[in-house]
DNA sequence: GTTACTCGGACTCATCTTGTCCGAGTAACT
DNA sequence: AGTTACTCGGACAAGATGAGTCCGAGTAAC
């Protein structure tokens, strides 16, 4: 069980793009939170593919959110980044062997996976119930409110203005 | 998001062990369920690690639950096959890059992190709340009590009785 | 029209999971 | 008690997946 390392990187872009209205380098996120920007372009593109996040090309071009933060979960997010499959795959071992669970009998989905799957189900609904909107307030909670304004200013300042 | 597809092959056994008081050998639960019988016993290894099953040496030897189906939960065989660690890892990425949070100003852990705990919280507490014993029971409800019974006999039908 | 900066996809490398093998140990049988 | 045959156990390769890098196409500003 191991998510990709790209979701967290992800998750902090996102909270980073709330403070700008306009587009940001990737360069920038990359410099921003001292990781590999030609592999952070990899995650951003899969949020801009999942439509999460649109691009802008051309000088002062970059990254920027498309819709409001409070209407993106962390699902989407995990979703655009991680993939939308199911972490369990059911391969219906009851249907091999020499007891298999004729094919016409099986109308149902495996009990086994039926159970994995609600699990999953929780974790999913857990992740939905979370915008990005919520994670920049708690940032702001712990952080105190001067965090992202300082982002903010760092965007900008090292840009034009 | 990709779990070990070893996870389903050891539930699937748990659930066949439910049926026989005597200990099986590895090779009859791999050709009952038609995979790879060296792989297999990867899986069962790390189960007896766990302490979920317990081995028997020599002839007539094999694997046997060491507790109650009751008492044996999803959550144990996940996290005795797939590894006891959160999916999500947090690298505290707060705290690098030019903006970085002071590491004494992180008293909690990170928001984003947290959430993703959260979700990961409830995926552990709907697997905890179901157990082998139950899955034995969806699977009689499903495929009809003579499955069990069917798997019991040709358990022992095989050896000697 | 030029320039410089941006994204986008194709490529390579490391890591992990999957799959396999043979040797140590033990209980049954003679 | 000796032999035998069957069991698990850990050590050993191969394929697949993800991590990381690179350069070319496109576009907005100058």
């Amino acid at each position: 069980m191991k998510m990709s390392g790209g979701v967290e990187w992800a998750l902090h872009c996102c909270v980073v793009l709330t403070t700008s209205s306009r587009p940001v380098p990737a360069a920038k996120l990359a410099e921003l939170h001292d990781v590999s920007g030609s592999y952070l372009a990899k995650q951003l593109q899969s949020l801009a593919r999942a439509g999460l996040i649109h691009s802008v090309q051309g000088k002062s071009g970059g990254y920027a959110l498309t819709r409001a933060p409070e209407s993106i979960t962390l699902l989407d997010v995990v979703h655009a980044v991680d993939g939308p499959g199911p972490a369990f795959v059911c391969t219906e071992i009851r249907q091999r062997g020499p007891l298999a669970t004729p094919a016409d009998a099986c109308t149902g989905p495996c009990p086994i996976a039926h159970a994995m799957w609600t699990a999953e189900t929780a974790w999913r609904q857990a992740l939905a119930a979370v915008t990005i909107a919520d994670l920049a307030r708690d940032v702001e909670a712990t952080s105190g409110p001067e965090a992202l304004v300082g982002v903010r200013t760092w965007l900008v300042g090292e840009r034009d203005g």
